[in-house]
DNA sequence: TCAATATTCAACCAAATGGTTGACGTTCGC
DNA sequence: GCGAACGTCAACCATTTGGTTGAATATTGA
């Protein structure tokens, strides 16, 4: 029973995710654009992306010989609303919390 | 280099941990009985706890030979806001959200 | 066609994770 | 004081994770 919610965090719990994410921000980015700036070998930069795109965080498509590489925040949207009733952040809707609580624990 | 939100995220990223923060919302509890719903022994619940000490996601304090758990939400803010500024939720302040990425590079 | 570019694959490795069991130190109630 | 309850510790185990290197697979440009 591995729920999506635990692909998007452990994908966020590494701080080269994390940082690679940010990147893509700013722009769709090739593979080896997003290696570049990393300490690392492009196959374990590759590796990341394949856990993020795994997580639904982001999504890749090959055009020619390049893989573009593009953030899906929407990903987020149910994490988000997991963390937010816990950090009591902005109005807190309790159904929609309750909610997904049980659907987790289907 | 190893960030405290590395240790919120990958402290998240289990089920049984989120679980455990689900019952803690109801009220502190002791460790006994936290682990009580869970298939799996008192020995592995208590680990499970020490990593969400180990984020701040909650805090334990023991009372004569009773350890209690207690949530402790505040831990999640950090967290929250990273994810807000993806998630293009609610109100996205991205000069806090520039500052905080900032932060985490150093 | 041929060499260079872009990316992944496969095998390997060390360290971390999530679980077990059994022994151990405290604290409580009788 | 003694047995039971509460919780952790230590040792162990299997699996996952995050990295490496070297070979393999497309695809492109000249």
């Amino acid at each position: 029973m591995t729920m999506h919610l635990d692909l998007v965090f452990s994908a966020l719990a590494d701080p080269t995710r994390r940082a690679i994410l940010a990147m893509l921000l700013e722009d769709d980015m090739a593979v080896t654009d997003v290696a570049e700036p990393f300490a690392m070998s492009l196959a374990a930069i590759s590796k990341h992306l394949g856990v993020l795109t795994g997580a639904g965080l982001i999504s890749q498509e090959k055009r020619g010989r390049v893989k573009w590489c593009k953030l899906e925040p929407d990903a987020l949207r149910e994490a988000s609303v997991w963390m937010q009733a816990f950090g009591q952040m902005a109005a807190l809707d309790l159904d929609a919390f309750e909610a997904f609580l049980e659907k987790e624990l289907e």
